[in-house]
DNA sequence: CTTTGGATTGTCT
DNA sequence: GACAATCCAAAGA
């Protein structure tokens, strides 16, 4: 686990797609993430540690969760300290009746297609803010068969919006946003 | 289908 | 006081 996040942002988001990932049983394959490094004007980490971003300046591996627009939910893995993947979007595949009832919705496509929607269907909050992805209530395997990622511009920033940092599994009906 | 504007609040300047 | 790694509903084409 260490090793396999131990490298640059943008290696790991794009070796992250086609992993399932769980949270307390409730989950499915990633197929869309961004990156953001220390020396990325978009990043959190860019203008060093504050109190909100405390965890991303954590261990390799360990989660750094913020509020997005006042009232959502973002998850990251940290790859390593100062640098994180923003997980944008999941392939639903367990659980799905405890996501639908979170998110008041029927639609397999409408669950965890952005980074706010699959919070709030994973049930992840800032309680999960600085935690170890390698223990509970966390779950994630890496991708075994071989996948086509595409990648593309990172969506909502205003800073460094020129870097193509947003990977998605190709062809994928559950991106945010086509890429 | 695409575009637009409102909701909402912690954090940093 | 401004802004933000978003989401949703409503209106337009």
């Amino acid at each position: 686990m260490k090793v396999f996040f131990d490298r640059p942002a943008p290696t790991v988001a794009i070796d992250l797609i086609g992993a399932t990932f769980e949270v307390a049983g409730v989950g499915g394959l990633i197929v869309e993430t961004e990156a953001y490094t220390d020396e990325d004007p978009a990043s959190h980490s860019f203008k060093g540690q504050t109190r909100r971003n405390r965890a991303m300046f954590g261990s390799s591996a360990s989660v750094y969760v913020y509020r997005s627009y006042g009232m959502h939910w973002c998850l990251n893995f940290v790859s390593r300290p100062g640098s994180a993947v923003l997980i944008r979007a999941l392939e639903p595949l367990t659980g799905l009746d405890v996501m639908r009832q979170r998110r008041g919705l029927d639609r397999l496509a409408l669950l965890c297609s952005g980074p706010g929607r699959l919070c709030q269907a994973l049930g992840v909050t800032d309680d999960l803010d600085g935690w170890s992805l390698a223990e509970d209530p966390f779950h994630l395997v890496s991708p075994n068969e071989p996948r086509t990622v595409s990648t593309g511009l990172r969506i909502g920033i205003t800073k460094a919006a020129d870097i193509p940092w947003r990977f998605g599994l190709n062809g994928s009906a559950f991106l945010s946003k086509r890429l």
